[in-house]
DNA sequence: CGGCCAACCGGACCGGGGTCCGTTTCCCTG
DNA sequence: CAGGGAAACGGACCCCGGTCCGGTTGGCCG
């Protein structure tokens, strides 16, 4: 599943049909994605050895189904492995851990999203200005997380528990956080537009939404127009 | 450790010089505070045996002991109580999870915070203008976090793994919700109060801080500047 | 004082994440 | 095609959080 590698632009030569804003060109060539199975941004990995990539489609084939037969919380690593067939080591190794194999779950849904506000049609693309792609990313980031909030959640969760780097480094956080500064700056937004980005990133958190919810009963029509309204408080008026 | 309690107000008679805002109406006498060892709101717990009561302090002891000798994050159950000459059950029966025992840790801290902003010494306490409040209460609580860190960093994580409740809401993140929406009403500020209030209060994250510190090497200074100035955003010139 | 029961205690047990290392497989090179 | 070494494999193993239940103890009541 997921496999297919819709073709990115290679930083360094800059494609403006996919790239239009240069937002690649902040992520070194090796480094950023290097994580298990996130390619999807910049390059492949060191590319595996026929029977490790035959394991690695398999094992993540029968993660998915696993994962919707069950629920993504309860995906255990043994539990894939033995499904799939091969030994616990395996997947592991693959994945490097738990976290791991969720984001490479995630990996198809993600490049959904990130081809959508980097290179799609307005208000969410480049084809729109600054302040509406604003208003637009956060709304379009609530939907998409709030679709697939099973696997968002439990990865969230399994980013936790380790490192913060998982959950507030990770390549697709970064690149969200970068979207979120260009678009700030474009909007004319002075100040600490870096810290403004992480405030405004962290108020999307899927952990939070979804608590708020499930378990205060807001919809998702609320924290749209909360997040309309933040916007417009923090890149309205003066600037 | 940590036991002696200062007196707090009974919900029902309302002590101004204790509660000025009123505040503490919010949390009904009996529930949100009932989690083991967190006392710091409302009444006692039901009241312990001897030897459970003996345990307990025991255990409080012997965890902070623990906690600062090789950090709380390598803090384990079973090696509080063999350090403590019970069994591992007596652990979890006292405190229900690693969550609970690291937050009774962190109940002497939380009550000099909360005290700090429900009856402390301007800008922070009642006798200051609900902006200044504002402002004082982030950095406030961005530097009693980080002063605290390995406790609050390990009692996020432990928090985060399981149910999203311990984390969102907590009663210590419960009171200071309200404490930020009572400010912002004050303060003038109309729209989603309470969802402006999650937002606020989630750019104070610890695990989302000591990242920013830690791993972006932004300064303890650059965040409560970034805090004034998103406060100054959502509450300054309109309301 | 004695008995009774709820509360408490302890530690065996389980599940799941993560590690390790001896064995097997692939693939490149000669 | 053969050989060798790097990579991959598998599953036993460890650690830790959390559960369970048979045995014990404290404190209240008759």
């Amino acid at each position: 599943m997921t496999e297919p590698l819709p073709p990115f632009p290679v930083p360094g030569e800059h494609d403006p049909s996919q790239d239009p804003d240069g937002l690649l060109d902040l992520f070194p060539a090796s480094g950023v994605t290097g994580i298990t199975g996130i390619t999807g941004i910049t390059g492949e990995q060191p590319r595996l050895r026929a029977d490790a990539a035959r394991n690695r489609t398999r094992l993540l084939e029968v993660a998915a189904r696993l994962a919707e037969e069950c629920g993504a919380a309860k995906l255990t690593m043994e539990g894939v492995a033995s499904a799939a067939q091969v030994g616990k080591g395996t997947v592991f190794r693959r994945f490097g851990d738990r976290t791991g194999l969720l984001l490479a779950l995630l990996d198809h849904h993600e490049r959904e999203l990130q081809a959508a506000f980097l290179s799609g049609p307005p208000p969410l693309g480049p084809d729109a200005p600054p302040a509406d792609r604003l208003r637009a990313f956060g709304t379009a980031v609530l939907r998409h997380e709030h679709a697939h909030r099973d696997l968002y959640l439990a990865a969230a969760r399994a980013a936790a528990r380790a490192d913060a780097v998982r959950r507030h480094a990770s390549p697709p956080t970064l690149l969200r956080l970068s979207h979120l500064g260009m678009l700030l700056r474009r909007a004319g937004v002075r100040g600490d537009v870096e810290l403004l980005a992480q405030t405004l990133l962290g108020s999307l958190d899927i952990t939070l939404v979804d608590h708020l919810v499930t378990r205060r009963g807001m919809t998702l029509e609320r924290l749209e127009a909360g997040w309309n309204d933040l916007v417009g408080r923090v890149a309205g008026p003066q600037g």
